[in-house]
DNA sequence: GTGGTCTAGACCACG
DNA sequence: GTGGTCTAGACCACC
């Protein structure tokens, strides 16, 4: 599990870590139990500052995707996570609209929502 | 048209009056040529900073959704966006995998993917 | 509403901040919509760091009990934050075992427990 | 009288250990003069560092509920403990606090706070 | 001006 | 060694 941070771009570091660990554990190569590097690991891994990588962490604690074990380590925690079908329709909404109005018919948008929810499953290796 | 801003989430102001516009634009509620208030007008009616309306606006044009009239006026542009597929593959990955870390089943996540499409068309009497 | 903070204890600064405001909200010397300090004028005036004060801000919003606006201020948000009544019993187990362990009977206890509530109403002349 | 350490919280695991053995003198399931397991075999037992048992003995101690015999073993201490009215009110303000909030009625906390007390007398049937 | 983010470096509680 | 906390100073997005 190696993490592809872009410098460049305006979503948060700690945004950017949190995100490629949930795709990670949706796409099972992070497995449940499995543990996670420390903060200070990651850090120097990365190149970025403890701080981040801990926020980055208390949020992913925060939605319950890993846990802490105070004897040391931090592992992917099993329980799952709350979001409702209406959360993610709102967030689906813009997508659907942008994929509208480029002309995208029905078909391609449900094509495209299949890859996406199928991508988290085996096949990874052309997506960060 | 009335847009519907929150001041206390995360999401910038100028990203709501966005997103509010492309998904009126989407869902038909606002048609191409129609006019859009000044920005001026907007800012009033809305209780935000000029600039801010005005960002929004710059954005929107930047898209091509809106164009401005040489004689004053900004409506709705006809021409389509530019959005790829891989873009909106992009935009999805993480929605589809909180979906499924939180239980939900492929075809509950297509369903709602329908729902997001379709919402667009006709029926947004009880949306924003 | 002036925050007293003690450096030598070991209860984290952020932590007293957020107490301290959560009991100001309690006992009424914080209503509802009251505009609070912004983080840096609190972290001038009470001497501690603008990332302290910010940690107790978003302590304080992820519970509900405040709100910011994005135009600038951050205030009193009125909704009521969710406790259960169980987890209330779980905080005051310790406490109540203390007491009798130390030999207060069960009508002290509660005088204590009617205290406690109380005087987060009208009189906290005596108490931070 | 197992103990039940959870590793994923913030509260210190001497703590819990602390905690736990307190609630249990105080509901009568440990008696004044039992023998305590020795700090190593309850770190086996627990799983956890024999510094982290002895830590909590050691505050245990301190606060004279527990005592060790010059002969080898650690038992339940008699004597009372002390803890004074305005020490318990402090540690009662946030709880009580926090119940207001939630919307809980002078009632329902004093219902909480009687169960409180009660709970640590016969009946932990229910209860760690 | 407001909050959000990040850094480099430090100290401490915990185990 | 691990995470939690704090600092001083900085840059940036937003309004």
């Amino acid at each position: 599990m190696l993490l592809q941070l872009d410098f460049t771009i305006e979503t948060p570091i700690y945004r950017q870590i949190h995100d490629q660990i949930v795709l990670g554990i949706a796409s099972g190569k992070l497995s449940v139990g499995e543990k996670l590097p420390t903060v200070r690991a990651l850090a120097i891994e990365t190149g970025v500052n403890v701080m981040t990588v801990n926020k980055a962490y208390q949020f992913l604690k925060s939605e319950g995707h890993i846990s802490t074990d105070r004897r040391g380590g931090t592992v992917i925690a099993g329980g799952k996570s709350v979001t409702t079908a209406d959360k993610v329709l709102g967030e689906l909404r813009l997508p659907a609209a942008s994929a509208k109005l480029s002309g995208m018919s029905s078909d391609e948008w449900l094509d495209i929502c299949i890859k996406a929810y199928k991508c988290e499953e085996e096949n990874n290796n052309d997506a960060t």
